[in-house]
DNA sequence: CCGATATTTGGTTATTATTGAAAATAGGAA
DNA sequence: TTCCTATTTTCAATAATAACCAAATATCGG
């Protein structure tokens, strides 16, 4: 990369905090409105520690934002553009139907 | 994650795919036309192979798609809307600023 | 202070990603 | 054919992620 380097860099930093899909889920409940951890952990099919790191990835990103209240961690998207940003994947995802020989989903170094 | 689970395994996957500066340099790159390898490795600060590698996780993900004529290989966006998608992309970096570790106190309209 | 609840962190293990070098493949040229 | 040239794939090593469990922390209520 000759130019734009540190951009793609930071770029590249939200994408991969977004690029799984229990933080993808996370997101889309947040978007609904602040919400505690045990109420995000209960729609969630695995550890309360395993949700407590997704939730500090996306924090970490500077996609949310926590507030601690009682014994309670609220956290809360920290921009609505977040959500747009979804859309646009979304649309992403629905136009961009991979034409597979095999398989699509690999990223790297596949068997 | 009781529903939307599939979707957003999809979306995951789209994610992961561009979430890498390479990978991102190479989609901005293509945006502007398709392009051979050899041409995009001149830009780009690694081996062949890593860039020939990096082409086909776009490939794999459906962004992008190739075709042989002679003895180059040229690839090519699949779809505009990634374009677009990285504008949200943009939107998004531009606005969230990533909180650093530390954050000793919130100062009103800290940028 | 003590116990209960909510959340984070540390330890461990398994899986996946990233890379350069080297070997393999494919098509054009000599 | 044999040699190039462009590209992909394999190999081997390393780094990064993700998951679980258990231990640590923090706060509330009594």
């Amino acid at each position: 990369m000759t130019d734009s380097g540190d951009l793609n860099k930071n770029r590249a930093r939200v994408l991969k905090a977004l690029a799984h899909p229990t933080r993808l889920f996370l997101v889309e409940k947040l978007n609904e409105g602040e919400c505690c951890v045990c109420k995000l952990v209960e729609h969630i099919n695995a550890d309360f520690s395993t949700v407590s790191r997704h939730l500090a990835v996306l924090k970490n990103a500077g996609i949310l934002e926590d507030e601690k209240r009682g014994q309670l961690v609220f956290y809360r998207l920290r921009c609505p553009c977040v959500l747009k940003f979804i859309k646009c994947i979304e649309e992403a995802v629905r136009t961009l139907k991979p034409k597979r020989k095999k398989q699509a989903g690999k990223v790297a170094g596949e068997e």
